[in-house]
Order: structure tokens, then sequence, then C-alpha cells
DNA sequence: GACCGAATGGGCCGAACGACCCATCAAGCC
DNA sequence: GGCTTGATGGGTCGTTCGGCCCATTCGGTC
């Protein structure tokens, strides 16, 4: 039994195209819309197993219409096809519910792997894409706490962590029962090696490096 | 030209099988080994297209193995293969530079898709990894711009951008084509606004609440 | 023993900051 | 027509901040 493809993008050239290499490919295409709005009807009515579909489209572009597809609560997987790699669309369609996100430079070989594995459930992203993503997640549990090459030492790592927190100089001065000097003296330090010129800077350095947390 | 394939894996008999199926798709299979370090040296010998890599494995995990196989700098592409959904081992597989992570429990058609992907430089992630990963770029962009319930301003918005960025009270005074008074009364409603006693403390809140971000 | 970095401190000073008063003007809402 | 909110601005005042000079002590390393 052949998988059920449907097509959506509103360019005629372009859709003929696939429907030929995805016939080609083994695949049974059961529709093509032209717009957002049409594709999101045509799927309802039909029941397709993936949709392909465009991001650019008139009335209702494509992530809105995936939206709208995965919101009736079908089976149907949607793959987005795009122009640009842009990682913004990107996260868009994830949230729209897309399994898969390609950008049109790809072959008809990969577009027809990519259907079978949205079929299955697998995910596909472009290579820039994924990249991008990818980084998204890198920079989520980036951690550092291992490396023993700390770039402030133990103590400007309180003190930033306390300035993070929330407290004030004679605040963090209390906190480590030291002076106010010192305080300064240890951010003076901190503010040289994160090359920060104010506590707000060198607080924001320390999170972008991990080395502090926001609660 | 077809694909050259090499397999990693500890237990033969699952190796064997994937050989098998994996010839009769048309690829390669130019190596096998069975454990990490095995592995390591005969990709840098063999050189071949993708590798797949079980997570599992003696001497040296699949993981760590991707990881020196990426530092060799070489074309090999590295689809990970492993039993259990683990987001953890994911997101150390793919710091390690891994292009795909399957579970086991796929089928050898998945497979073969996924490597030919692979090749082409697109990403593949089984199912219930793709969900898991997805949601931690759902987490990151969450606080969608679209919402009009803005806690602060927009033109207080731009401020604390600004000393996001770096700017002193003057400097935003000057991009903004404002007078530095008009700055510090906008940091004196955000400081009501977002519960803060210092720019530092309301950048990092801000921060905290996706109203600006880190670069 | 000499040297260095870290942690601790002091004093001084000018600039920046934040709190508290205030005003004007335009836009939107009841 | 009033009311509020946002954005623009002024002034004053005390505090804080950050730069710059300095010193001591301790634990390492060469």
């Amino acid at each position: 039994m052949s998988i059920r493809l449907m097509l959506a993008d509103d360019h005629r050239m372009l859709r003929e195209g696939l429907r030929r290499s995805m016939t080609e490919a083994g695949f049974d295409v059961v529709g093509e819309a032209g717009d957002g709005v049409e594709a999101v009807t045509m799927a309802e009515d039909l029941q397709p197993d993936v949709i392909l579909m465009d991001v650019t489209m008139p009335n209702c572009d494509g992530v809105e219409a995936c939206r709208r597809v995965a919101e009736t609560g079908t089976e149907t997987k949607v793959v987005m096809l795009t122009m640009h790699a842009d990682q913004e669309v990107l996260a868009n369609a994830i949230r729209a519910g897309a399994i898969g996100y390609l950008t049109k430079d790809c072959s008809t070989r990969e577009i027809a792997d990519a259907v079978r594995m949205a079929v299955e459930g697998d995910t596909v992203l472009s290579p820039q894409l994924a990249r991008s993503m990818l980084e998204e997640v890198r920079k989520l549990d980036a951690p550092t706490t291992v490396e023993e090459d700390r770039v402030v030492s133990k103590r400007e790592e309180e003190v930033l962590q306390l300035i993070a927190d929330g407290c004030s100089t004679p605040e963090v001065a209390a906190q480590l029962y030291i002076s106010q000097k010192t305080v300064k003296n240890h951010l003076a330090s901190i503010y040289q090696k994160l090359d920060a010129r104010d506590r707000t800077q060198a607080v924001l350095q320390a999170v972008r490096m991990g080395i502090v947390h926001l609660d």
C-alpha cells in the first residue's frame, strides 16, 4: 500500500515537478493545493499520510496551515519546504507541529526519503537548519562545570553569583564577611577578565558563559 | 557509485543483520567494528561515507567514538543507534558531532533512508527523540513576541535591550535621540514593573522573561 | 629565597546612578 | 469632558560605582 501524499505550493510548475518525481518515487499523490486555506480543507477531506507544504503561500502561509492541520488531530504529517533556511520560521514550524523541514535545494531523492521517514514518525531537517537548531540545544545544556580552566577565580565567581542574585555591594560584602572594598576589588578584576565595564555587563557575560545561573 | 557504510556495534548478530539488510538496500558495507576504539581506527583507515554507530559499546562508547571521528575532520557522517531514547545521550551525541540519532526499533528501511539523508547532510531523528528535542527548542523561544500583554512598554523595552547590549545611560540616550533624563525615567518605570532595584536586576529579570536577548 | 597570583584591605575622586519632586503633550478610553 | 498611560523633559540630592593609587598576607611555583 503506497503512501498517500498531498502537495501544497502556490507555484504550479514546482507542484507539477514534485508530483511527477514523487509519483515516480512510488507515492500516491492524492491532491494539490495552491494556497494555505485550500491546503487545510483539502487535507481534512483527503486525510493524506503526508503533506509537502511550502512555507510561503497566499491566503494563509504554510506554517499557519500546518498548525490548523495539526489541530484537527489527524495522523497527517507535515513536511515543510522552504527557499531559505530561516531559523525563526523553523521554530514556528516546529511549534505548529511540522515533523520535517527541508530547504528546496535538496534532491527529489532526499524529499522522497524524508516523506518515508515522516510516515514512520522520524524527523528530517536540512543541514543548515539542523545545525542552527542543534546549536540551540547545545547552548541549553552546556555543562561547562567539568572544566578546570576557570576564567574568574572561585571567589570572584561567588561575588558574581551574589550580584546576579540581586545583592548590592554592601550586601555581597556582608554575605561573604568581607569589606565592601574587597568586593569592589573583585569586581574590578572581573571587569578586566570578562571585558565588561560595569556589573551589569559582567553579570550578563557571566550568564552567557555559564559562570552564573539565573535561579 | 554506492554509499560506503561502516558498522560499529558490539553485538555480532545485530551487526550481521544490519550488514545483510544494508547490503540489500544497495550500500557498500566496507567495515565492521566491535568496539569504540576499533571503530575510530577503522574509520580513519576506511574513510566511509557513513558510520552506523551503537551508543553502548565496550572500550569507548559510541558517543566518544563519534567525537573522535568528528575530530579527524573527515567527511564521515555518524548516525547513532541506540536501544533507549535518552535525551541526555542525544544531547551528548549531538555535541559529539553525530548527524542522526535513531532508536533500534525502527525498520531497516528507515535506517537505509536515514543513511542516505546523512550523506546529503540531512539530520534524522527518531520520533521520541525529535519530540524531546523540539520541546527544548519550544521552551527556548516559547515567550513569543506576538503577545500583546506586554509588561514593559515598547520604548522601555528598547531601553532595556540597549542596556543589555552594554550601553550606559548617556549612550542609550544618544542611540534613541532622547535626553538622559528620559532614559532614567524609563528605567525608573522599568524598576517598578520588573520589581528590580537597579539596571543589573532589571536586565536579568528581562532576560528571564525573554524581553531582551543576549546577542 | 624569589616571585606571582589570589584574597584581603585602605583612601580618593569624579562620574554615574536612583529616588523624589515636578511639568507637558498626545493618545486612548469611559 | 474627564481620566489614565506613555513618552518626553527639568531639577536636586545623596548614594553608589568604578578607576586609580596603594599595602598585606598567604599559598603556590620556579
